[in-house]
DNA sequence: AATCACTGTTTCACATAGTGAAACACTTAA
DNA sequence: TTAAGTGTTTCACTATGTGAAACAGTGATT
């Protein structure tokens, strides 16, 4: 029933069998030929025949007690080779060079991957004192701005996973408790964003906020970051508003996308 | 040229699309239309047709400088939303069972997950001290024979990963500096297994071995675990035998499947 | 035992949907 | 200008996927 607004050539079973890929991703429950072709409004001898092709390929999964289909390894497999900067940059990226221009300072854009922050793209300041970190780079979580955002704004489990021996300390300014931390990201969920004063590095602060998608997952952090030199009280909140509507800007560009 | 063994229904376009997917996870440069239609030997249209339909989909990713293509978002998206344990475990399980009967220990198999060690899957040894871990839990990667022989057999980036303050000390045997971690490593690529002795909790050590898949992918490592006054050392060199027999085993089971 | 309400699977006549050689419209280099 | 490379479109053809219906099981309920 809904039609796709493009005039490109489509191949119809491939739109129909991620289609019926993405209902898959959509459900944690197993389901079985003819349940689905119901849910999906779609033949049941089509359906079967797709999903015998796909199981075939293992990219769906048929447990062997149920006989019910799930997501399959080798969609896993895949899923994994994908080079995520390559795709999600180019629709960011813009956006960050924007918000760089407004805020004359580097503009950092940051994901949770391994129990880490890791940089996905950037934007450096044009001014002469710059933060020299680039783009793949793992930082810590606890300290920094993009960190605590993520965390806060995330999935509950996370916090979880911060063990007492992750709250390393690398200034004296380092948050190196649960407690306290706890305590912060309650704080950052009320303000909606997240300040990293001089707790990773001396002389480096840092004002992050969350970035959504269409649907309201949490995908990323936009920060500002520099020397605390030219961070001053009343151009923070400034930089918050822009970055906040450059948050706004990415999600109108990544739809549904989730990180 | 390959030829499918199955009777049943295929469909044939999704074989092809999916064989182009798996063309692109193998190759980490970027493909244009034509030039990829050539080397999986295709004709250029239906290849055409076929990509475009894929990049709408968001399955591939076009450059917009570039035009050429790599995989995208969406693929990478579903990818995480496959229950790895649903297809995965069926094909271990059986092999962790037969492994336990013998050695009469705690059998657990393991993976690097978000720079930790994810135990997903275990059998319970059945004598009356045993060891209380659960599937799904997370232990670091420094001190426990699983985690030494993933980083070991592993990806060289994976110990670069390890910073000086993840070397957590947990008992007096606690390997706590990069510098003996290394020598360890070696030590475990030449023997071929890893000793946890009493290095993450006093009193239990712990045998592993790593089990690769048919394209000697490290994906897992296997291990058994007990109480150090039911393990000496003759019995050890037994169990690391019994280990590597179950490896090999799960190794024909698992195919090309890189965790 | 017999009916019912479900499954997954197979069949087969039919026409739709995907195919591929060739032409087209570009860009870049010689 | 020519040549060699792109990506894209066209269109006649038939192979390919379609779907209603039948088949073959299973497990409850009567």
């Amino acid at each position: 029933m809904s039609t796709i607004t493009s005039n490109r050539p489509q191949n119809g079973s491939l739109v129909k069998a991620f289609a019926l890929l993405e209902f898959f991703s959509n459900q944690k429950k197993q389901w079985g030929v003819r349940e689905l072709s119901r849910h999906i409004g779609a033949n049941e001898s089509t359906t079967y025949r797709m999903m015998a092709t796909l199981e075939s390929l293992d990219i769906l999964y048929k447990n062997p007690e149920t006989e019910k289909y799930a997501l399959g390894l080798k969609l896993y497999e895949l899923g994994n080779r994908v080079d995520i900067n390559a795709s999600f940059i180019h629709l960011t990226h813009p956006e960050l060079e924007r918000v760089a221009l407004e805020i004359e300072e580097t503009v950092h854009l940051g994901i949770l991957r391994n129990n880490k922050v890791l940089m996905v793209d950037k934007v450096e300041s044009s001014m002469g004192l710059r933060l020299d970190s680039s783009v793949g780079q793992m930082s810590p979580i606890h300290c920094t701005g993009i960190g605590k955002v993520l965390v806060a704004f995330g999935d509950n489990m996370i916090t979880s996973f911060l063990k007492s021996y992750d709250y390393v300390r690398f200034t004296e300014k380092t948050i190196i408790n649960k407690a306290d931390f706890d305590k912060e990201l309650r704080k950052i969920k009320k303000q909606f964003y997240a300040i990293d004063d001089q707790e990773f590095e001396q002389g480096l602060i840092c004002v992050a906020v969350p970035v959504f998608n269409k649907k309201n997952d949490l995908v990323a952090s936009l920060s500002a970051a520099g020397p605390s030199v030219r961070f001053k009280k009343d151009s923070l909140l400034e930089y918050v508003s822009i970055l906040t509507k450059g948050a706004n800007a990415i999600q109108q560009n990544i739809g549904n996308y989730k990180i």
